[in-house]
DNA sequence: CGGCTGACAGATTTCAATATCTGTCAGCCG
DNA sequence: CGGCTGACAGATATTGAAATCTGTCAGCCG
């Protein structure tokens, strides 16, 4: 049984992972947690400092998720072209299956997005992170040229946004058109980095 | 006098104006833009089918002064490269004067782009064909190679969201650091539009 | 002792009654 | 006649009282 000694922050992660699930960040309570997890609410409150941390952890789990597979292509060893076109795609593909199959815990992402939430910020520097390392070996291999590469990646990285950034969620709903703008965007990137 | 004879169009659209620059989207409302008009507010709805068409209206207008300095830099015939910079900059520059010198029409143009508006949808349509434009000038100078004309100024309007799309506002507090973001994508599309 | 409980204060949310707003239209007025 | 008015119905917003929630803490229990 899960409910064996006592509560541990993965129990209550989960708990609130559920409810914020079932709920949505508007209507999910502390109370609700704990009423989950057949404790008192003031329990929940010995492992979390508040409502928005415990909101901010569940959503750093729930945004690590995609971090997995984007990490196994950065540290790949073939053409650094063909990685990042594949790291972006598949962060783009992780961020549209989020919106769409998971609404709730997306919108309460978007929430920490608003507030500028340190969660979010630590995601979006791992994220440019593993950009700067495959044009760092794409500069290596020879086949990028780049002034610096962590301006640049940050460039490409904003370049964009319009396919990661939460923000803009609603313009994913058409898969056909997204993948023709992702494709057309991709290949003006692709160019610039290669250099003239 | 302006209250001569009967209620124009013009006149009702600059006291909406009046009215949604004082209260914001959310509070401004029929019966005030009427009250200002000195008239019932039946008589607005003579000339406006609807409260949302006439906010879409107010909010065309006030997009609209922007179009008349880009327009002026899309007509000109010097390099297309230094004007796609100086017209991006310029509509950077346009957004960012608006949302911070006037943040309640800023703010209901963010509802109508919440609302999938046609007016935006228009505004958009404008400015994806002006940078069509400049870059056919690019190609024809033969300082550009596209394929596509339409689908590569998509593709750079999409790439430069972050600087002109009211939903990224909130990252243009920074004025030092917007601009140097701006100059790093600006090199890489620059260098993307130059072709390998 | 370390962790849980339940009661508490202040902040926030809910709810239902009330007020205002949107959109329509018959009638009036120039 | 074309355009304005003012009254109206239904929808939406506001308000203030009651309920719930957040965050704290003294005390209990294993």
């Amino acid at each position: 049984m899960t409910s064996d000694s006592s509560l541990t922050p993965e129990q209550i992660l989960s708990a609130a992972e559920d409810v914020l699930r079932r709920f949505g960040p508007t209507k999910a309570t502390v109370v609700d947690v704990a009423r989950a997890l057949g404790v008192s609410h003031g329990s929940v409150y010995r492992h979390f400092r508040s409502k928005a941390s415990l909101r901010e952890a569940v959503t750093a789990r729930w945004l690590d998720q995609a971090h997995h597979s984007l990490h196994a292509i950065t540290v790949e060893t073939g053409p650094a072209g063909e990685r990042l076109h594949r790291w972006l795609a598949t962060l783009f593909a992780a961020k549209r299956k989020k919106a769409l199959d998971d609404p709730e815990l997306f919108a309460t992402y978007l929430v920490l997005v608003a507030e500028n939430s340190h969660t979010v910020e630590a995601h979006l520097y791992t994220l440019t992170a593993q950009i700067s390392h495959i044009i760092q070996d794409g500069i290596h291999q020879g086949e990028f040229t780049a002034r610096h590469t962590a301006t640049t990646a940050h460039a490409v990285f904003q370049a964009t946004a319009h396919f990661h950034d939460p923000v803009h969620a609603a313009e994913w709903a058409d898969a056909e058109r997204s993948k023709a703008d992702f494709e057309a965007l991709w290949s003006l990137l692709l160019s610039g980095l290669k250099g003239r």
